[in-house]
DNA sequence: TCCTTTAATCGTATATTTGCGATATAAGAT
DNA sequence: ATCTTATATCGCAAATATACGATTAAAGGA
């Protein structure tokens, strides 16, 4: 039965948790680090890099462009990958927004 | 063909994805706003409000609790819920450090 | 003691994720 | 035209995640 039910939450509860999720693997944390240390985009480097198979390395990056967290340009027979930072700063702040606004409303924990 | 290779990734990856895993899901975004919202705790007030069974909340309240999120007490017939702010925190702050540091490296993306 | 309330856990069905090899695609080089 | 390189995509197997009803457990009240 079951089937998700993601549709039942706000539009915004949905896109953090789309957000998060694009960054609940190790895998894309280290590809986005990769990206984010060298200035100049990286394509196959990442392969060489990351403990994986080159389809697996793929799969990931296709998923954290499909997130919006990295761009990526085709350039003749290799792919340029970069962060989007925008679309980052973005979701940060409406994190660190929700959070550090309700908390500070609340002073404390209560267990 | 193995299968989960997370062990393959440096443990602060794996805690990065770890915690933005148990972010992964609207219903525990919107679990934690409750809890936000309300400095005394809440029990099953949680399950009227989310549109979830009960057994499906319990579910996701215990990830949040093993994620170290949320911390939880037995009172009575009931529990009792919170945020934990500290780890909070904690995982927010080292997002923060690990990418507006390397954004601050980094002026621009290239594509 | 028995009943009710509250919440955790079990069992199960289905959906999604992860990973890899194999194959396809696209462009430059020979 | 053919070969090589760099990537994306397909197909599949195994692991996880999501959801729910049923059951269990724990404590207060009748």
């Amino acid at each position: 039965m079951a089937v998700h039910k993601k549709e039942a939450f706000t539009q915004k509860e949905q896109d953090l948790a789309a957000f998060a999720k694009a960054l609940a693997h190790p895998a894309r944390i280290s590809i986005l680090k990769v990206l984010a240390l060298r200035n100049e985009c990286i394509c196959g480097e990442i392969v060489d890099i990351l403990p994986l198979a080159q389809s697996t390395v793929s799969q990931h990056l296709k998923e954290l462009k499909q997130a919006g967290l990295i761009n990526g340009t085709v350039d003749g027979p290799r792919s340029c990958y970069c962060i989007n930072w925008k679309a980052f700063e973005k979701f940060m702040g409406e994190f660190s927004f929700l959070f550090n606004k309700l908390k500070g409303q609340n002073a404390k924990a209560c267990c």
